[in-house]
DNA sequence: CGAAGCATTGAAGTGCGTCAACAATCGTGG
DNA sequence: CCACGATTGTTGACGCACTTCAATGCTTCG
């Protein structure tokens, strides 16, 4: 189950045969959650970690009226929370989008191979970096970029991501989201990400339909979101 | 000029007396820019990071089309891109928006300090997660706050921030940023930029002139920006 | 003094939100 | 296996927050 997380980190940089053996030991049990369980609420004290080896995952804040937003998105391989091992608490909750099998991470055994390996924690560290990285280029979407080129910019970081770890087609991938929840990932109404999803197919970039999404058109789509995949530092 | 940085991060950890010894340690030479200078660009390699002495920095991340989001606000005893020491590039620019003072820090000593005090590690990885955790609260502002609720938020925001490194009078701070790079920040126009701080002005809440801030109604900003600091973890 | 940047204002347009209804699908229990 | 309500997806009409375009005065600074 953990050789998707390897998998994902080697992408980024070198684990040795020694490391890996550490980073296999950290696991202390595996649990499964069905879809829409919380995880993780927003500032409960924290003393594990979660590995994400199987489903979805979503950060989600939420303010008082109800209004929510999703901050970040994981998918099989990720830490969900790896920033709560510096931060104890997070400042916001964690979702489970699909049924997902989780990997428990105890924080003293983080602490413990980061001192004995000290570049694991360099490599740990780095990986939070690239989840800021993730959230900037979020920013940059919600700040500045058309609903119809903030959900195609999602799609094509997605597509990136999930082939990192090997759970892309060619032309697609699972996409287990409700229309509700990815609104939520782009700061739109529902009715309206309806309306953006149906322009994208209607020119012929994207199909989605049974939690599946279909990739038409990928330059065309990567054209209309302006993507530069620099940020996810592959 | 480092105590600054100390007091910031004395705000949220402990430093011992030797660790703050390595700490004052860390800063190669000092630097002043003036306003609109970039200090990095986007992609760039990089071998120091940049402590902020004096004066306010941005995290700056920019479209083909030339529009522009600006993704963190920096202040004095700030690292602007401690998240550079792991990822050894930047995916967005680093600008002066005021005459600054920097400390260049050349990563071969932040090496050096977080390998001989592992708990120094720890603390800028926290660092950079406070910095996420940021970042998280401006994509839930782009995604679901109103323009008026949002630059509340960030004068809210900011506030605290700078009371933290004593550089807040009661009432209010100084504020360099023209109305277009709060625009930027914001992920609106400069007209409705203009047109909403009229609007706190027209409710009594803030007054804003040459490049003075004056909060006049503290928690009549914070009911609008829905402003809760937990997510800034002090 | 002139030029350039900055703040302000007005008028008009539009992308997205809101409200409301309905259709399709799904899960569940009888 | 069907009946049922609940969730999800779709559509239409209308409204508004924010954008766009354009002009004007104000400040700053060489």
């Amino acid at each position: 189950m953990i050789n998707v997380h390897l998998k994902k980190l080697r992408r980024r940089v070198e684990i040795s045969a020694e490391e890996e053996q550490a980073i296999r030991g950290v696991v202390a049990e595996t649990r499964s959650v069905r879809a829409d369980q919380i995880l993780i609420r927003s500032g409960e004290e924290l003393s594990n970690a979660l590995i994400l080896f199987e489903g979805w995952l979503a950060r989600s804040k939420d303010l008082p009226g109800g209004d929510r937003q999703v901050t970040g998105l994981h998918i099989a391989g990720d830490f969900a929370d790896l920033h709560g091992f510096t931060l104890k608490r997070l400042d916001h909750d964690v979702v489970a989008l699909s049924d997902c099998v989780v990997g428990v991470v105890p924080h003293d055994r983080l602490q413990d191979i980061t001192e004995r390996h000290p570049r694991l924690a360099r490599v740990y560290w780095y990986s939070t970096n690239v989840d800021a990285a993730i959230n900037r280029e979020l920013a940059l979407s919600l700040g500045q970029r058309s609903a119809l080129s903030r959900m195609a910019h999602l799609f094509c970081e997605l597509y990136l991501r999930l082939t990192v770890v090997g759970l892309a087609r060619l032309d697609g991938y699972d996409f287990p989201l409700t229309q509700r929840e990815l609104a939520e990932c782009l700061g739109l109404t529902l009715v309206h990400a309806n309306r953006t999803i149906q322009e994208l197919r209607r020119r012929s970039l994207v199909e989605l339909e049974n939690r599946q999404l279909t990739i038409l058109d990928r330059s065309g789509l990567e054209g209309i979101a302006e993507f530069d995949p620099s940020y996810l530092y592959l």
